[in-house]
Order: structure tokens, then C-alpha cells, then sequence
DNA sequence: ACCACATTGCAACATAGTTGCAAAAAATAA
DNA sequence: TTATTTTTTGCAACTATGTTGCAATGTGGT
């Protein structure tokens, strides 16, 4: 895991340090989003406020996760999938918040279906956001 | 629009004040989705922040507006259409952020396509935003 | 015009995010 | 390994966004 962890930093030409280790490494081990929130308690004082969003920032410009947004107002990140990278991301997948357990999933396998947008209208990203109930919470 | 204005807030069983009518008819005036900084700068001192808080959760709640969420963490909101009431909400369209005017607009002839969720998972609402560039800073 | 109730404005607070700058830590060179 | 350069961090201060309680004011109904 820390291994993977650096090896990425490196790939990225991050240099290694604690924030960026010890950030990585949660969302590698987390199965849903994170948002700066859940950062910061599970790091607890370890790493300012400040530090936390500029890290979190630069992964994105490197494409190591991505953002997902919210109509709660918090910005969730997740782990992107290889294709991605610095300028360019292909998270073209659909997100899914639980109303019920807060969790929110990147569903993967579940494409952004095609649409047609009226004419002169140019579409750069597409975000889709489901929220409901998860399979945990409706078991 | 002024009766217009009125009109609707009286189906909705709501008082008719200064703040309901002025936010009101600018949602009827404006053609693309409004943020709260939006509505602070078109009535200037007028109203309180805390009133067009108010003013947009009473119109959300009654199924005038609507929100629709975005990346840069400002919740804008829209006019709904006739179908929307009391508690039930049928916003089923795309909403499109032009990255180069910031125009928000409902495009309400393009349907959220549908899609198949994974076992277990149910939804209870779809917010799509799509961005990009819009048909005017396309000319 | 009066009364009951809903709405507003104010103050204070809470959360989310940004910027500048000096100190500390990495990466690089010697 | 040490010295130097460059990057990153922490702190302080600030802006934006949103919420809550409460007294004062405005609205609707009689």
C-alpha cells in the first residue's frame, strides 16, 4: 500500500511528503469519496486546513482524483481510474450519494449515458449525480 | 408579470411581501438560473442576505424553484415548470454552466436519459449539469 | 381598526475555501 | 554528507456561503 502510494507520488513528480502520503493513502484505502471533511478527521491535527486543500488540489491537477459535486455544498474527491492525468480527466462515470449513510460512490461501470444538447451548445464535462439509497442501507 | 408575480404566490398560500415579489419576478425576468450573490446584486441593499435565504428555501419548498448543484460550490436556482408542487419536485432535465459567461440554463427539452443503477441501489433523484461553452459564446 | 400569525432584520455563529508570507522540509548539487 | 535550491507547509487573516434565535415589523382575516 505505501509502496503504491509512492510510486504514484513519484510518477506524478510530486515529491513525498507526510500530507501527500498520509492523504493518498486514505483515499486508496476508502471505497467511497471523501470530502476535505472526512480528511480532516481522520488525520486529526496532523496537517493544517490549509494544507489539506492545497493538497488535494494538486492531485487533482494531476489527475490522481477527481471531483465530485454536491447540491450540500461540500465538495467530494475521489480516485480517478488510469486514464487520467495532469489536464485531462476521463471520470466519465456516474456518482451516487446516499441519502441514508452519506457515503458516495463512484459507480464505475456505470457510463453517462449519451444525450443530444441543442444546437451551438458545446459540452466540456458532464457531471451525473444520483442520490437515493445504497445497497448497504437497503439491505 | 407583476399579477403574474402575485398570482403565483397566492396559489402557493404564500403572504404577498416585498421580498417574495421582487425575488419572484426576477426569476421571471431572467432567463438563466440565479445564484444567491445574483439576487443580492439585482435588489442591492433592499433585503437582507438572511431574507433571500428565506425567501429561496419558501420557494423551493413550495416547488417554484428549484436548486441545482455545481463544482464551484454555489447552489444556483430556477424557475420550475407547472408539474413541480408542494413536496414533489419533476425537474427532469439537464442543466448546462457555461464555463465562458456562467450562464446556468435549464434546458428543458433535454430529458435525463435514463440508466440501469447496480443491484440494491435505488435513486430518488438525478441532478446532470453539463459544462462547457453555451450557444452564444459559441457565435 | 384590531388581532393573531407570519415574515423580516439583526447579531452572532458555523462551515467552506483562498491568499500572502515566513519557516520548515524535500530534492538536487557539490 | 553537507550545502544549496526549490517546494511545501503552517499561520494569520480574509472572503464567501449558509444557519439559528429572537425581537420588531408587516400581512391577512375579522
Amino acid at each position: 500500500m505505501v509502496e503504491q502510494v509512492i510510486e504514484t507520488l513519484k510518477k506524478n513528480q510530486l515529491s513525498i511528503t507526510d500530507s501527500r502520503k498520509t492523504i493518498l493513502q486514505l483515499f486508496m484505502q476508502s471505497d467511497g469519496a471523501l470530502a476535505h471533511m472526512d480528511i480532516e478527521n481522520n488525520t486529526g491535527e496532523e496537517f493544517d486546513r490549509v494544507t489539506i486543500y492545497r493538497t488535494l488540489q494538486t492531485f487533482v491537477d494531476k489527475g490522481i482524483i477527481h471531483t465530485i459535486p454536491s447540491s450540500d455544498n461540500a465538495i467530494r474527491y475521489a480516485l480517478c481510474k488510469d486514464a487520467c492525468g495532469e489536464g485531462h480527466h476521463h471520470d466519465n462515470h456516474i456518482h451516487f450519494m446516499c441519502d441514508c449513510c452519506g457515503t458516495t460512490y463512484c459507480l464505475d461501470h456505470v457510463q453517462v449515458p449519451t444525450f443530444q444538447l441543442p444546437g451551438g451548445f458545446l459540452a466540456a464535462r458532464t457531471d451525473m449525480v444520483v442520490s437515493g439509497s445504497c445497497n448497504r442501507c437497503n439491505q
